[in-house]
RNA sequence: GUCCCCUUCGUCUAGAGGCCCAGGACAUCACCCUUUCACGGUGAAGACACGGGUUCGACUCCCGUAGGGGACGCCA
């Protein structure tokens, strides 16, 4: 069995973003190129902003990738599937609680009931103009834990010690020194009980026994605080005492019933249950009876946009939905963004995700941020456009085409032929509505850009031979052979060669003076649509 | 402001001291293919941020400067 377990740990916001999409197939790829577990966990413990919603978009997006996760929330029932649930932060409060109340009672961390008004009286008082001094002393755990029953708005702060250098080797960057005095006492636990982004993430990546943390780069400085509660994790992982003390907190029906008390004021939604009670306990004795894991961290670069800033809404589709819902390949884009920031060692730049997987290294991650081009990103649709197979691209096409053309009708021979004149036309599905529409009768229209050809003195004539040509073919649907004799006969009674031939009778089909060969057109319609298409044509003059 | 990170063509990148007066891809331009439009092919133009070291030799190592980015939240 392989030791790397790595995982992705959205918040339920929105959509899923590009840049976590990268996070995501970097971890993904990480993990399944040597063997290794990866898991989804949700990081929703920001009430106000996480939904369930958005948990499913965030869902939907990752496996409309095909990055498929090993453990956590099941994608359609989003029940947890694993050993080392629960899978939603909002769903191991427990745990966070139990470890800031040991923390807290012996003397790692400390109730601060300073109000937000005299935080920021402090904050420009300091010599930088944001740092929170330590209050001169420090309310004692058992009156701080009164206060906060009685209601009074307390946030738990972690103690720093602000002497030790953190060293990490990091997996893109090298080797990396962190001042533990660049933070203050940051906060784990907020007034409102709920915990803190780099407190809860340290603890679930201990539990899970996370070996790799690959995350984007505005995390590095995040990695100082976690390293700390992870410190603080492994002395707690040593020592008996701590850990009967900690499982203690389960016990005691006077301190559930406090948290529970407090999940009740602020959850909106769903609050965990019992049995996410019991499974949280569960996974804090199993880090107990397991090896202490020190993950290894990876800061990828950030993805910019255009202006280089980090990429955001502003800069236009950000989420990968829309790149779903425009019309681009899960593999296309995977392929794309898997070059930002990494490269393929062969500097191949169109690859199959499967081969991704094969050959995916992480030393070949860099560390400069890149700019994300949205003109290569469509190269790279137009590319895997092209290498799918004719059936394979009718089914990626087909819903696009609803409302289009009657897609019912029409057989394989029909498909492969149309698809085989149109899969160089398109770098995005979508384009297909646009390049279909003339197929149907109903939408057939002479087009704008038509007028240069329909002026011809000779396009008159051009019509009409080619009419009296196709009245003479008695058959559903001409062959390209057909067509060739056709035009011989039209260019010869009509005495016009060249564009003056080829331009209005393109234009006789499909209503426009551009587009496919005529001999691959003619073959995709039917006879008697084309006869009535020539007769608008010839009306319209 | 403080701390941290980054810096090769417009963009994504290759490059781990001589293979590099720097290679590939997108975009741009030209030509070819072609009845048109696409596709495809060929080619052109286009970069080592700057300054100091180290070295016989630096895109590659070191130090500075400049520029960009990130973090400094009871967001993640």
């Amino acid at each position: 069995m392989s030791d790397i377990r790595v995982r992705f740990a959205p918040s339920p916001t929105g959509y899923l973003h590009v840049g976590g999409a990268r996070t995501a197939l970097f971890n993904y790829l990480f993990a399944k190129s040597q063997g290794g577990e990866f898991v989804l966990r949700v990081e929703d413990t920001d009430l106000e902003r996480s939904t369930e919603e958005a948990l499913k978009m965030q869902i939907g997006d990752l496996q409309w990738l095909g990055l498929d996760w090993d453990e956590g929330p099941n994608a359609g029932t989003l029940a947890d599937e694993g050993e080392y649930g629960p899978y939603r932060q909002s769903r191991r409060q427990a745990i966070y609680q139990a470890i800031g109340h040991f923390l807290l009672k012996n003397g790692k961390a400390y109730f601060d009931f300073r109000t937000d008004e005299e935080l920021d009286t402090l904050k420009k008082q300091s010599a930088d103009g944001h740092s929170i001094p330590r209050p001169e002393t420090l309310v004692s755990y058992e009156e701080g834990l009164e206060r906060v029953k009685k209601g009074e708005q307390g946030a738990v702060r972690l103690i720093n010690s602000f002497e030790k250098t953190f060293k990490v080797n990091d997996l893109v960057r090298g080797d990396v020194e962190f001042k533990s005095d660049m933070v203050g006492d940051f906060v784990i636990l907020r007034s409102n009980g709920m915990p803190v982004y780099n407190f809860c993430c340290a603890i679930d990546d201990a539990l899970m026994s996370i070996s790799h943390v690959l995350r984007a780069e505005e995390h590095l400085s995040n990695t100082l605080r976690q390293l700390m509660i992870y410190e603080l994790l492994e002395e707690l992982h040593k020592s008996s005492d701590q850990q009967k003390e900690v499982l203690g907190f389960f016990q005691s029906s006077d301190f559930m019933g406090f948290v529970k008390d407090k999940l009740e004021k602020v959850h909106t939604g769903a609050k965990p249950s019992e049995e996410d009670f019991k499974k949280s306990e569960e996974s804090l004795k199993k880090f107990f009876a397991s090896d202490f894991v020190l993950p290894q961290f990876g800061h990828m670069s950030l993805i910019l946009g255009p202006d280089k800033q980090k990429l955001s809404k502003r800069h236009g589709a950000t989420s990968c939905n829309e790149y779903h819902t425009t019309g681009f390949l899960p593999d296309a884009l995977i392929n794309y963004i898997s070059l930002l920031g990494w490269s393929h060692p062969d500097e191949k730049d169109i690859f199959k995700f499967e081969e991704l997987v094969k050959i995916f290294s992480i030393s070949r991650v860099n560390k400069s941020p890149a700019v994300f081009d949205e003109e290569k990103l469509s190269w790279v649709n137009s590319q895997h456009i092209k290498e799918l197979d004719n059936q394979s691209l009718w089914q990626e096409v087909l819903p696009w085409l609803e409302g289009v053309i009657d897609t019912d009708s029409v057989n394989e021979a029909w498909v492969n032929a149309a698809m085989e004149t149109y899969k160089t036309r398109m770098d995005k599905l979508s384009d297909a509505k646009e390049l279909f529409a003339p197929m149907n009768d109903q939408s057939f229209a002479i087009d704008g850009a038509a007028q240069d050809a329909l002026s011809w003195d000779s396009t008159k004539d051009v019509f009409a031979t080619w009419i009296a040509e196709l009245k003479t073919r008695d058959k559903e649907y001409l062959t390209a052979d057909d067509f060739s004799e056709m035009q011989d006969a039209v260019k010869e009674k009509a005495g016009v060669k060249g564009k003056f031939l080829f331009m209005p009778i393109r234009v006789a089909i499909i209503g426009k003076p551009h587009g496919a060969e005529l001999k691959e057109l003619v073959p995709l319609i039917p006879t008697k649509s084309l006869i009535q298409r020539a007769e608008t044509a010839l009306a319209a003059l």
